[in-house]
DNA sequence: TAAATTATACCGACCGGTCGGTATGTTATG
DNA sequence: CATAACATACCGACCGGTCGGTATAATTTA
């Protein structure tokens, strides 16, 4: 087996125990297993526990809103592009719910480690330029006004982090999908009025 | 010292090293030391590590809004009811920052322990009713329509627990208090028109 | 082109520190 | 003086990381 597919099989494995077990219960020799390989692999392709977990933000960060990051919305109206990013989310929790277990991984780990947090800072600063970008440009054409684009990103980003809870605890009348969709809705309302203004 | 009073003081010393260090990294010797007491002392009181952070729990809940669970909300205005509510979650940043990174670890463990998760339902399950209540009553004094008051509540939750994520990743251009602020303005705004509909 | 050399991928027994928990005290309290 | 409150010494399972080794592939040499 190629290099690159053995680290992608270690890696995908310890996705999975990681986020069932959490970084600290989480033993290498299970991951090993999980992988169908022994220990001493694991430890050629990758330095160590902490080593293997920072190339997991990596591969997080290029599962999670690919299309999103990729779709070039320079001529896509701000209420469209809303609309599939939640799409998007709403699809992840249904095929790939792993993927916020991982990021509340990613939290608690980044609350102790100085690395992982500069790193996961970095991609969330990339999250919030992007959506900025997209506010901004839509305000540019004078759909939108009075409204601060950075604030606005903050509130989308942490709206969709809100299925991290459903993740974790459901919610007895709704699914995560209503919520993530009724949720941007709701943004999306907002946005035509005056709602979230320039503070300055 | 009174049973009660050591009691709390090991419970306070829990808070404060889980927070920093999380569930698995925290020793039980670190814990006592903080409280001032041996081991001996903290397996008196408490009968394993689990039995301590559930305790935690309880402690948690009792901290983290006591206002907005005391008030009688039930002849104020929503729009206060929220900024209020705001302005508490604002203060607990400012003042007990470590709440939020507490409640993160407590998501943490919610993902690997059903009774940890059950009890900490409980918990979102009691602060839900208590938004979804007062969502109901302004519906029903006419104030505001189309609402669905389950998926306000949640909207509002959801928003609240952003905090979390600024209490670890921090933010280039605002604060804390501006979020929960601002976004709090926002969902008010939102909840004057038709945003949130009922969903049936 | 076959043999020798070297590099890569992988194995798994083992070591040594760590830490939750316990057993057995000693001291305070009422 | 009995019991609660706390201290101290210790146990042993656990696990990250190490390391000597093997098997196979790639490269060099003669």
């Amino acid at each position: 087996m190629s290099k690159e597919n053995s680290k992608n099989q270690i890696l995908k494995a310890a996705m999975k125990i990681f986020v069932v077990n959490g970084y600290s219960n989480t033993k290498m020799d299970d991951i090993a297993d999980e992988a169908g390989f022994s220990k001493g692999a694991v430890y050629h392709h990758f330095s160590s526990k902490h080593d293997l977990f920072f190339s997991l933000i990596d591969y997080w960060e290029t599962s999670f809103l690919p299309k999103f990051y990729s779709n070039d919305y320079s001529n896509v109206s701000l209420v469209n592009v809303l609309k599939e990013l939640a799409s998007e989310v709403a699809s992840n929790f249904k095929n790939k719910k792993y993927l916020f277990l991982a990021e509340l991984e990613i939290w608690a780990l980044s609350n102790r480690d100085v690395k992982v947090r500069e790193r996961t800072k970095k991609l969330y600063n990339k999250m919030l330029s992007h959506l900025e970008n997209i506010f901004s440009n839509a305000i540019n054409d004078g759909e939108y006004k009075n409204i601060d684009p950075g604030m606005a990103a903050m509130a989308v980003m942490t709206s969709m982090q809100g299925v991290i809870w459903f993740s974790i605890f459901d919610h007895k009348n709704f699914t995560a999908e209503q919520y993530v969709n009724e949720v941007m809705n709701f943004i999306i309302n907002g946005l035509k009025k005056t709602s979230i203004e320039m503070t300055n």
